[in-house]
RNA sequence: GACCCGGUAGCUCAGUCGGUAGAGCAUGCGGCUUUUAACCGCCAGGUCGUGGGUUCGAUCCCCACCCGGGUCACCA
């Protein structure tokens, strides 16, 4: 890894001095494209010639058979061969070929033909050196085997790959394939929340005081004001505020950042997307959840088909794509799920029983519904695979929801789940004031004692309440985790271009 | 944070029961005008993660540290 010229760059480095000898700038200022590399099996047809392209990329394989060559140049389409052949060159266009490295970036122009294999190949008339690349890319060789691309020593160290992740993506086209589906998915979010008249908005990330969420913050520190400053860990409080301004309808979709360990399925920023409606309650937001999973889902099977990627993740599973998903009630399901009656009617021991057997630890420094969430995240949750609503779930494990119609000791509360991983939390939003101060302050004695988690009273978010917060509905997604799910990836590392690392 | 596993050539890996290391591919040189893991021949390429210790001698054994992976804890 040392940055030493080894024998491998030295030689690259001897190339650039070779080209600048011959007039031949290694570092070009631009090409005419006129072609992708997948358009032209198309152009060509059946014929065995075909019109001259203008295509661009880059040597992702090399063949040199002495007065001749055969290359591929990958672009962002797939891939071309290349033949470069003396006769057609000439002797000084193919001496440039000697100069040439796997990984060049390089514009080459010629007509289209047909070799006796059946490949398009363009049958390059004039090349020309767009970057010479002088660290060698890691390529593995790759052969074909039943329709199927079969790589002899890929580059596979997963830490390189996201360090480098410009090295990941130039040697594997499927990664590429699997970012794009992500920028996607994100449009399609876009696009469906846009055609229900919402707004897209952007709020502080910088916030003096955090919260919307129960996480450990980064602080950082403003010199000229000479305060310190939160990076956000929700994006909720300013989004209310937004309907409370008269935004009826409102989404962001950015990076929250939360203090805490990183593992396959956390990273210190993420990708969140939250969205509020006024005057709608938290069956209406299930319906939205329902149909912008489903037209996530839809764009990601359809970015990924598209690239001849096609697997059988849930992005591809006719239930997850047609809905509607299940739906089931906190408590009763948790009930059937442990063979009891009725899970309240439990008393406090058997309750720290049941907790105990399935491995919580300090059962005895945990309230009832502690005990009983944890208990239904390892009866019920995990076991979700299909995308299901769970509603209504008890008061104190809800401190921002309103309480149920009918059951004050319930809120109006969803979680969506499947794969045994939550995909979505919303509620009815609590809008009353007075309830909202008694609960921050609530927090702030918690932070008092020593929770890291708990959050501040937000006097500014009160004031914004007291002038009257229209009912509404709001919904959060980790949208690194529902890539995650629809596509099957197990570690968010692999669908974060940019992972947090340490430093090499 | 705890425990376990790993770090050897540009890439993927092997190996040394302690005597300063090998393979395939890539690179370099030579040959080859329809190949596609192209092929054939030759050459070169490594302070074996870092720093200590034990030893006549450490890439190997011991300790610490760095980086990564896994499991667990944490993450309402």
């Amino acid at each position: 890894m040392s940055d030493e010229l080894n024998y491998v760059l030295q030689a690259r480095r001897d190339k650039v001095a070779a080209l600048e000898a011959k007039g031949i700038a290694p570092f070009a200022y631009g090409f005419d494209r006129q072609q992708f590399a997948a358009q032209c099996a198309g152009l060509l047809g059946d014929a065995e010639e075909g019109p001259t392209v203008q295509v661009a990329g880059r040597v992702v394989a090399w063949r040199a058979h002495g007065k001749t060559t055969f290359a591929h140049l990958g672009d962002s389409s797939g891939r071309v061969q290349l033949y470069l052949k003396k006769d057609v060159l000439g002797e000084g266009g193919y001496a440039l070929c000697d100069l040439l490295d796997l990984g060049d970036v390089v514009g080459a122009v010629g007509p289209l033909f047909r070799t006796r294999t059946g490949e398009v190949t363009v049958k390059v008339e004039r090349l020309e050196l767009l970057a010479k690349s002088l660290r060698p890319l890691p390529f593995g060789k790759e052969e074909v085997v039943d329709g199927t691309v079969v790589r002899h020593s890929a580059f596979a160290d997963g830490e390189q790959r996201s360090r480098q992740r410009y090295a990941d993506l130039a040697v594997h086209p499927e990664v590429r394939a699997l970012f794009a589906a992500r920028s996607k998915m994100t449009s399609a979010v876009r696009a469906f929340l846009d055609g229900l008249g919402y707004l897209e908005v952007e709020t502080p990330v910088l916030q003096p005081l955090y919260g919307g969420a129960a996480a450990k913050p980064f602080e950082t520190h403003h010199n000229a004001l000479d305060m310190p400053l939160f990076l956000r860990i929700a994006d909720e409080l300013y989004l209310k505020r937004l309907v409370i301004g008269g935004f009826d309808r409102v989404y962001e979709i950015g990076h929250d950042f939360r203090n805490e360990g990183i593992d396959r399925t956390h990273n210190p920023e993420f990708t969140m997307i939250e969205f509020y409606e006024a005057y709608a309650d938290y069956t209406v937001m299930m319906g939205r959840v329902e149909a912008l999973l489903i037209a996530a889902a839809t764009a990601v099977r359809d970015a990924l088909t598209a690239a001849g990627l096609a697997t059988d993740a849930p992005a591809f599973d006719p239930a997850v794509l047609a809905g509607p998903f299940a739906r089931m009630e906190w408590l009763p399901s948790l009930s059937q799920a442990m063979h009891v009656p009725d899970v309240t009617q439990l008393s406090d021991a058997e309750l720290r029983a049941a907790a105990e057997k399935i491995g919580v630890h300090g059962v005895g420094k945990l309230s009832r519904p502690k005990l009983m969430d944890e208990l239904f995240q390892h009866h019920v949750e995990s076991k979700i695979e299909r995308p299901t609503f769970v509603v209504d779930y008890p008061k104190e494990l809800s401190p921002l929801a309103k309480p149920k119609r009918g059951n004050p000791d319930l809120t109006e509360r969803f979680e969506l789940f499947a794969r045994g991983k939550e995909m979505a939390n919303a509620f009815s939003e609590l809008n009353d004031p007075i309830d909202q101060r008694q609960r921050f302050e609530a927090q702030a004695a918690l932070k008092a004692a020593g929770d890291e988690e708990a959050t501040a009273v937000d006097e500014d978010y009160l004031r914004a309440m007291e002038y009257g917060m229209p009912p509404m509905g709001g919904v959060g997604i980790g949208m690194d985790r529902l890539f995650m799910y629809l596509t099957g990836t197990t570690h968010i590392r692999d669908v974060i271009l940019f992972p947090t690392m340490r430093p090499e």
